[in-house]
DNA sequence: TTGAAAGCGCTAACAC
DNA sequence: GTGTTAGCGCTTTCAA
């Protein structure tokens, strides 16, 4: 049952009598090789299973047809849909596409960003859960021209690639949605302070709150890191002191915790307090009562990410011009 | 803002005026180089950000020191675990795990088995999609010893690694549990015929009935493969025809069509009718009413393949000695 | 303790 | 139309 060593070009030479570059060149179709060459070597090698070593051919051409996405956490669907836009371009350009998760680990995040750019990945789609600062540094590291392209979390200055969905449009619409139900205190659960996206969401909140004529409670505003724990006791803490009338999640992970948190309470508080929350959770819908959701346009995020990196890393030396796109998101589950 | 060529190790022996070797020895801090020397050297490469070349590395050492795992689909919430269990031992092992995902496409897994075995990644672990028979021929047709290790989804023959579930008995217990609470027109909503885990859900499912003295009639069993729209034709069509009082569904996304189907029956059916599928989604249990869920031990199952798959690729050699486990699945939200 | 050189499997410039 | 050869960046035997 032992599978023999692979078959190489050399292999190939030998049995046929020819060179090795002839038979490179055969296999590649090259059109300075006989039609006959041709069709004896291919077929030859198609007899004996020959496989190109992608490892050989990439240290020879000095690219792998490859591009590496890394996110938090793949179970998210959020997540999950945007990997599913970059293959879905990638590979009708010819590239295939690793995935990697970080689980919201600055440790994980920079040893796999050293990776990729060792195993020398065309590209990288990246949604730093890191601070910014630091993921700058890493970068500037690496020791590798190593073409980015940023997306949901992204860095503030100007000379990257960026692509986003209108968190501040979203934070707006979602809170003015909750203050048209009758609502005037509203928690915002946010995300880690000094990211792009809890910045902008923030603000979002904030400004339909002020546009409302209600004022901005800090105490309303909650921020979480990655761990449940810290979520809970936030959201245990708000009960017990503030009892909001309204909570705006700004996660997935948030969002569901808000929802079970307040599915605990006693009637009628659970049937009244209103959630609303960014979740691309294809199931959100099912819930009762309503878990409103702010829905990103994940997948086209995905490609438009995609294709903004296999630009940059097709036409190399071209002057280098920084996009930054932005998408709208859509409220839903709002009866 | 241009990135400088990467530094190889011929640029730090040129300006150290060591050879070659000696560096690479340096660097990898081999007991054959002095002291000093080692000191300089590594400050050097460290100074200027030497980073190596793992393509070259790897085509040098015959390895790549990663593997890869091959999944359906990475937002479903089980296979998310299993490769977070399997990340969790290959890195412990000094082993980057890159994910792929098939999206039930049979074209796109072939692509990417061979993908991988051209890479030349050290090992895989695989839940086939696909017609099991055809996975093998192109296992054998990659050329190239690529250890494997099969998970949820395996080949029924023994000369292979396998990580499983119980299925036959969480059917049995999860059909067992919907028969106590008074149910007697169990629909069963089976995966693809003719795979693994859908034969053994089947044969517990069956067993369960049997066993309680009620007989199994196949109009209550519908096959649906992964297209939305067969689940949604099946579901309709048993409404209409047989009015199950209850359905035991065989994967994470039948047993969310399910729920969503019944929720959208009228009263009092919407309520009566009971499901249990198996679902490994974290927020499964915030439904009302109640989605019971058998839960796997994905991330054990993927820690299991995972140490499977590293010991067979270490001791390469020594004569092989297949391994099958199986591990329980639980009953949950049974109130 | 260090250096020279071969070789991993492939491609392509340069011969013929 | 086909062959020879150099070289991608690295490790490692062998020699000094």
């Amino acid at each position: 049952m032992d599978q023999e060593r692979p078959v190489k070009l050399s292999d190939i030479s030998k049995a046929l009598n020819l060179s090795v570059s002839t038979v490179s060149r055969a296999l590649n179709d090259s059109h300075e090789i006989g039609e006959e060459t041709k069709r004896i070597v291919q077929s030859y090698a198609a007899r004996v299973n020959y496989r190109p070593n992608l490892i050989a051919q990439s240290l020879k051409e000095m690219n792998t047809r490859y591009i590496a996405i890394i996110v938090p956490e793949i179970s998210n669907s959020f997540f999950a849909e945007i990997v599913n836009g970059v293959e879905f371009v990638a590979n009708n350009q010819g590239y295939h596409v690793v995935i990697y998760q970080t689980h919201d680990s600055t440790e994980r995040e920079i040893n796999i960003i050293r990776d990729v750019a060792r195993r020398k990945a065309d590209g990288l789609l990246l949604s730093p859960s890191t601070n910014q600062t630091e993921v700058n540094e890493v970068m500037k590291s690496i020791g590798a021209k190593l073409p980015v392209v940023y997306f949901d979390r992204v860095p503030s200055d100007n000379y990257c690639h960026k692509v986003v969905c209108d968190n501040y449009q979203a934070a707006f619409d979602a809170t003015t949605w909750l203050i048209k139900q009758g609502k005037r205190r509203i928690a915002h659960m946010a995300g880690p302070s000094g990211i792009s996206i809890s910045i902008e969401r923030l603000a979002g909140y904030s400004a339909a709150l002020l546009n409302a004529g209600i004022s901005v409670d800090p105490n309303l505003i909650r921020y979480s890191n990655f761990l449940a724990r810290e979520a809970w006791d936030n959201l245990r803490d708000l009960e017990e002191k503030y009892q909001p009338d309204a909570y705006f999640a700004s996660s997935d992970r948030l969002s569901f915790y808000c929802y079970e948190a307040v599915q605990k309470l006693p009637e009628p508080r659970a049937s009244e307090v209103k959630i609303v929350g960014f979740t691309n959770a294809p199931f959100a819908h099912l819930l009762r009562p309503k878990l409103s959701a702010i829905v990103q346009p994940a997948f086209d995020m995905g490609k438009i990410a995609a294709e903004m990196l296999l630009n940059t890393i097709t036409k190399k030396n071209k002057d280098i011009e920084y996009g930054f796109i932005k998408l709208p998101a859509v409220l839903k589950n709002t009866e």
